[in-house]
DNA sequence: CGACACATGTAACACGTTACATGATTTG
DNA sequence: CAAATCATGTAACGTGTTACATGTGTCG
């Protein structure tokens, strides 16, 4: 949803071509996610096909400028309005890939997350290393900084896994035995929805 | 790719029909990703298609095991081995939102950070109260960890982005031409940490 | 001239996801 | 018996992504 978000919402300020999305985007989101150009065609279709956006042609040639329509200018509202769901988590491979391995005879999880951590840290070097070049542009410089949380969550996260399995059973791997017939008692389905619950956060 | 891997590596330690596998992966990962039983049957459908788990039927009923091939053993093997690629961060929609909104006029940005920062507060405390249910399940544990250190790095760059708007411009946000207002001066970044490993980075 | 950026698209694929149809088996 | 769970699949869609074809304009 990300790709047709940006889009649209750009579009909610000028009328843009295709070529000129892409460079948009890119300038406004720093160049850290390069945006193939077939991508913004691609979405604009789909944009169209919903009703979301018009292509418009000034002139006879094969210039080609897109609009937003009510009905796209509504969604974009809507998007600002809205907050981005986090309720069901994103299905993360590594997190998964970890799970797994902590349940499986014969891998060598500490292997596992050495190395991933060893990846981490050089995500975070390369970010340090991109931040100094770029300094001023402050979109730019935040979305560097989310990375930078990110990986250093995920490394702290890599040590908190380590450190838990030290402690509980190295040489033992416990984890309830699969069972070839399944007869446990599953129960199964993500965490609560928490609908009512007010912030007691104590935000700022 | 999470689905595809969780499936081939379940297979490479045992076959397991479609239903099965569903219990599987929802009980070593802890049912924090309940997964669709259909997708497990089209995941196996391209994986058979690949080469990679191949359909076995010992009864002649409609009962059908999956078994996993060498080829499907290799690339168990070869994601064990390998790290989860994080060199090229996939495009979030929360971070490209905020980077949009610091540039779009008409937009409160710190309603949509502060929205935003709730919503990650009852994330979290969704975790913790899941947390105090669960208590024994190792993986279980480690990944509810994991989504929480994730929703915690992300109140903290809400956080972040907020103290740093307040501190520069507020009430003149940069627009338009890609002129980012000269003044960045206080670089608080605060992690700075890094040990071991060079990389050779080469981002973009 | 030739290289390169600008510009517009199409085709095809990968992965995830849901909705639906269908039947067997278990169990209250 | 009826309901729930187990079990197998198909069809269809959404989004992201890449590879390719095609052409225009500019500039060294």
């Amino acid at each position: 949803m990300s790709v047709k978000h940006a889009v649209l919402t750009l579009l909610d300020e000028q009328p843009l071509h295709g070529y000129g999305l892409k460079a948009e985007f890119e300038r406004r989101t720093g160049g850290t996610w390069p945006l193939n150009v077939g991508q913004v065609y691609t979405t604009l279709q789909r944009l169209d096909r919903d009703g979301l956006v018009r292509a418009h042609n000034p002139a006879g040639d094969g210039s080609v400028v897109y609009e937003i329509t009510p009905a796209g200018h509504s969604t974009v509202q809507e998007w600002w309005g809205g907050v981005v769901d986090r309720q069901a988590p994103t299905r993360d491979e590594l997190t998964i890939k970890v799970a797994l391995a902590i349940t499986t005879p014969g891998v060598d999880v500490g292997q596992i997350l050495r190395r991933q951590r060893t990846a981490s840290m050089q995500v975070l070097q390369a970010l340090n290393r991109a931040r100094t070049q770029v300094g001023e542009d402050l979109a730019w410089s935040l979305v560097l900084d989310r990375l930078s949380f990110d990986a250093q969550a995920e490394a702290q996260w890599l040590d908190h896994v380590e450190a838990t399995l030290r402690r509980q059973g190295p040489g033992a791997p416990p984890a309830a035995p699969a069972t070839p017939r399944p007869d446990s008692a599953a129960r199964t389905g993500g965490f609560d929805d928490l609908s009512a619950t007010t912030a007691p956060g104590g935000r700022r």
